[in-house]
DNA sequence: CCTAATTAGTACTGATTCGGTCTTCAATGC
DNA sequence: GCATTGAAGACCGAATCAGTACTAATTAGG
């Protein structure tokens, strides 16, 4: 596992359609779920939710549509997937709305975990809607490695 | 999500237990649990498994336990996740025995996800159990770049 | 040998989440 | 007003997770 869902997965494919044409312009669920071939049921559902956390706009009515609210070097693989399926973490401990695990008090590798998961969390932070628009090029950025990434509360 | 299974997660508590001690050293099931403060039915399966995937070697009848298959430092945190939930693939396309999405075909996406894949997968695959143990010193390896990972099939 | 300790294997269960659909309501343009 | 489009959320079957329980095999020690 480790999996991401399919939800923020296909989330990210239509926002990458998005991302494709002029970024200003609107488009309906039932011609992305055409496009990206996914049933209109999902994509639907998908696009509220994205609109509903601020990374699309709606236009309700006829010829209406959604059009991506920032510019596509301004979203982020992160963003997408944090208004799907929620904050990213890891562990349960990393989560810090529903984290609940017993062990906290003594686990002792509790704050390790906590770095690799800043680090995953950097990596998808770094990754725009329009680097993933097409295959990445070669040698950007030197990403941080979990053993170095500091951490505040522990 | 994103999340790794608790069987994992506790899997690793219980190995980095195993590596805190001389390492020759066999412990059985019980023990470990009241050391790590987790029900013993559940730490007897994760070593079960974990014995079986070839991480611990397990001594049978009386006095008999787990011991570590390897030295620490050589076995690491993509070992145990793979051993306890199968093969780390962030996506369904990325898991090479179960993937089976139907958009592969045409996912504009996926070859950007493999690499993205690739770099949380060799960031897990570099730390060992020996690191685990304590917490991280700074600044010691640089991962890779998502973006700058090669691929070899599409 | 007998027995207690210990792992091996597997089956089971309840709870949760996932993936996906459907229905109903609200807004908008013509 | 009416067709089109999105908003909100309920709903459902299937899969997975987290955790337990039970039985069989193996071994040490007396
Ligand atoms: S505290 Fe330890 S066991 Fe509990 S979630 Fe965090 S890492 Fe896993
Ligand atoms: S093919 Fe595209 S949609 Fe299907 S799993 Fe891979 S990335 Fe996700």
């Amino acid at each position: 596992m480790l999996r991401v869902t399919k939800l923020a997965d296909y989330g990210i494919v239509l926002m990458t359609q998005f991302a494709s044409y002029r970024e200003s312009q609107t488009h309906n669920a039932r011609d992305l779920a055409a496009e990206v071939r996914l049933p209109l049921p999902m994509v639907s559902k998908i696009l509220k939710v994205l609109a509903r956390e601020g990374l699309l706009v709606s236009h309700r009515g006829t010829r209406g549509g959604y059009s991506l609210a920032r510019a596509a070097d301004g979203i982020t693989v992160a963003d997408i997937i944090r208004a799907l399926e929620g904050p990213i973490a890891v562990t349960e401990c990393t989560d810090k709305v529903n984290g609940d695990c017993d062990l906290e008090r003594v686990c002792p590798v509790r704050s390790n975990w906590h770095r690799i998961n800043e680090a995953i969390r950097e990596a998808l932070e770094k990754i725009t809607l329009a680097e993933m628009r097409r295959p990445f090029p070669p040698g950007l950025v030197k990403l941080t490695d979990p053993r170095s990434v500091r951490t505040f509360h522990a």
